[in-house]
DNA sequence: TATGAATGAGTGTTCATTCAT
DNA sequence: TATGAATGAACACTCATTCAT
């Protein structure tokens, strides 16, 4: 905790890793005000304070300033430290395993529009959804580890095409989370789960 | 008397109709290809051989015509004229009813891949956004009908709210289907069905 | 006053000539709402509810219609065919002349925007500029001949430089006739009337 | 301390205002010899040996830089800085009074032909036409100022009438000046002068 | 005579990126 | 490390004018 601050060589990293973190949040915000295609760089670097140049000693594109956002916030998510999403797959109710599995990503989503307008603005580019990949390959695999838990005989290819189709649909119904109200928040995620749910238990059924 | 007032104003727009025609095509072009935000309008009027001027006298703005692209799908759809979509949603067996309006969907989409851009893709700023809304609001209002049909006694709002859910998967799930190659389309599209099926039976069964 | 309209072989030039009138009559409005740089040909056509090329069939260029127009106020103005202008330079109080030559086309000026812009919006380019000159230069002769008649033994280049330098005054006053509301006129005309009176009066005395 | 402030963050800005002037100077030439609306940004920009980039580093728009060569040369003109106006409007005979006002004027707008053109001539629209106002304003209050000194009973709105008649009939007289040749100058110069001379004298006399 | 489609160079402006300081 | 000036191709859109019908 102290060790941050005191140690003289580092200061050098810190404040050019503090400056990043800057960068990063003023280019969420800008992104998730106008969205990634119509946000300029040197519009991120303006409302982090900073110049262009600084901006390209850290990233070496815009591209790379999303990647590295996502980035962060994946990290965040906890699924990269793994903190918050340690589930067992096996053994809970079907429908809990959704609560604890979508309840945070919902809850994060909501709270982080740059993470929303990343994920979910189709305006993003061809090379950007592959840098975007990444983020959604983790959450992804870690999805299909928790579900190969629950159901071990179920052929992977079948059921990456489950977990895939799940986790598409999962995509395609979070600009109604992003614009449901609070007071209509819980019936769409309620809806939400029930739909899941009723596909899952479905497709495991199948495969019992 | 009837065609001495519509036919002679049309002569003269015949030519027009026929560029309009071809900007479209070239817009649908360009755009598949590139993306919306990506796609320039001097290079949708070249790729309809024609001049920046010309595609400005029938279009006011890249937004328009990226409008009226979508619009003239949703009449190709069948939708508009009510020719392709005229299914009994009362009495067909569920797995059948969505053969029935998946089918069309799923193959125009992978056919036009203008029209998978616009509606799954595009750099969408929130004005496009509304434009493409209201081929949405049409597929969504005749799915709503459909649903309201087979499910007479389930509360508007709750309908709506079930509607909402699946058609927001299905365009979630709209990129898997156009990802897939022809041998993997049929178990994708299975899937999906599956999924939409698990979810509307285990709706409808709540509404009995 | 009949044969206008009975005279069968007139019809078509009858026509054509109301058609010109229509299109002076939009380029006014336009030319007065827009100035004339942003007054777009297109737009004058539209106004007069004729297309393009009717536009061009009467005028063959932008620079033409504002000439066509500047004839027609010039023409209207009186000054052409005399009319209004019929003044005895030589015997009137000098007030009174100033009265009579300038009331009118304060009235005129106030009462014909078109006009007005023609004469004082200075976007005109140089080359149009030397379209208007013809009406300028129209009442600058008038002023000229009127001048020469009260003071016939002023030199001529010395009395065509003192109306010159009266006429470009009047012509720097006039915005301020055109901004002046209704009870601020009379002040203003009143003011501008004294600045020419003290001007021409001690240029007369010179003279004698 | 004080060029401690003033002087590090100026060093980076000196090749910068350097280019600002350098299109300022650019601007002046193009707008004199095309006019304002003729005159295009890139044309600016290349005639500053710059690119269009640049050239929007330092002004937002075409206006603005109308607005700032304006600025420019109200400062040079002394006005801002009070320099080369310093004139007793009180004691002065008014024809030497009216030589100490107007001859710097003529002088200035003869060598700036900018300045000329964007005080006479331009496409003007209203935007730009108050962007202009800050210079004529300036010039209008000089005015007053020094002929409230010499009149100080005159009521001030019959005063400022008498001033606003008598800059715009300067304004519309600015063409014969530049037009002019360099032996007609004194010619028109000294008309002029008698031109406002009697007029001033005229309504100095009334107020008497 | 009248239409309206067609032109295409040109407009003001933007922006990801580089570079001298 | 940080700045901010510099770039220049590109963009969406305009408009005076022409031409086929």
């Amino acid at each position: 905790m102290a060790d941050d601050t005191t140690k003289p060589a580092r200061k050098r990293q810190a404040r050019g890793e503090r400056r990043m973190a800057e960068l990063l949040d003023a280019a969420a915000e800008v992104f998730a005000t106008h969205g990634y295609a119509k946000t300029s760089t040197n519009a991120i670097a303006a409302a982090a304070g900073a110049s262009p140049g600084t901006l390209y000693q850290f990233f070496h594109s815009k591209q790379e300033i999303a990647e590295a956002l996502m980035t962060r916030y994946v990290e965040r998510l906890g699924i990269a430290h793994g903190s918050a999403f340690a589930i067992d797959g096996a053994s809970l109710p079907l429908a809990e395993l959704l609560d604890r599995v979508l309840d945070p990503i919902i809850a994060f989503d909501r709270a982080n529009p740059g993470f929303h307008t990343l994920l979910a603005d189709p305006g993003i580019t061809p090379e950007l959804a592959q840098a975007k990949r990444p983020a959604q390959k983790l959450i992804f695999q870690h999805l299909d580890r928790i579900f190969a838990d629950r159901a071990p005989h179920l052929p992977p290819d079948e059921r990456r095409l489950i977990v895939a189709v799940a986790v598409h649909m999962f995509r395609g119904v979070l600009p109604m989370l992003m614009a449901a109200g609070d007071n209509e928040l819980p019936n769409v995620t309620h809806e939400i789960k029930q739909a899941l749910h009723a596909y899952l238990s479905a497709a495991l059924e199948r495969a019992a």
